[in-house]
DNA sequence: TTTATATATCGTAATATTGCGATGTAAAAA
DNA sequence: TTTTTACATCGCAATATTACGATATATAAA
């Protein structure tokens, strides 16, 4: 059969992989820290940053984009990109709650 | 062409974007819920949680323990699994960098 | 209006991931 | 030793991702 499966997962499970999944590539880790060193909203340089052709980064921004990494508005000509706090608050918020509770409950064996 | 094309990018890119492969799969996130939930190393019955085959997750525990989200060890006929929380440290200090430098510098404008 | 600039989308080839039956391996139990 | 139990690996089919040339779209500049 092959891949997803997606129903047989909660919703809480299906988006906290998505978040993910926008991070599992290279060229959108360093998309997100080309916008982290600029330290402000980018518009459209981030083509001459990366060693990809520019319908592949405009891909890359799609895919950060709609998991909520980094947001995106209009500014004439080009777009403005920027990191959505809001999301890289939840996601380190999800690991906060793992670790808090592995620290509590020191159970491990390995 | 397509894929990849991990070598234009830096060992630090690349290695935290397997973090988050790893974590990308909803299937991958129900096993980290699930060990975090009973809370104590886990000694195989991942297999009855999960609406999946015995190897299909099996191919999913080696995913998570070769990113290091989980360790693995030899109990007699089976294996133990937990959670590996200096990983889990690591990636959380990866979103608390960014976290803290957005919220130094609030240029943003989106 | 015409042209340039910036970005998105389409189509497609290459590649990677996913799922699982069948099978292998190795320790435990009988 | 034989059998059972627990898990890993192989091999393959289905599916998803990635990259990019070509092209579309839309605003800005001339």
């Amino acid at each position: 059969m092959g891949a997803s499966k997606s129903d047989h997962f909660t919703p809480s499970q299906n988006s906290t992989a998505n978040w993910f999944k926008a991070l599992s590539h290279p060229a959108r880790i360093a998309i997100v820290e080309y916008l982290l060193k600029v330290n402000s909203c980018v518009c459209g340089d981030v083509v001459d940053e990366l060693p990809l052709a520019q319908p592949t980064i405009s891909q890359h921004l799609k895919e950060l984009k709609s998991a909520g990494i980094i947001k995106g508005s209009i500014a004439g000509n080009s777009i403005c990109y920027c990191l959505n706090i809001e999301t890289l608050e939840q996601i380190q918020s999800f690991f906060k709650q793992i670790i808090d509770s592995i620290e509590i409950n020191k159970n491990n064996c390995c």
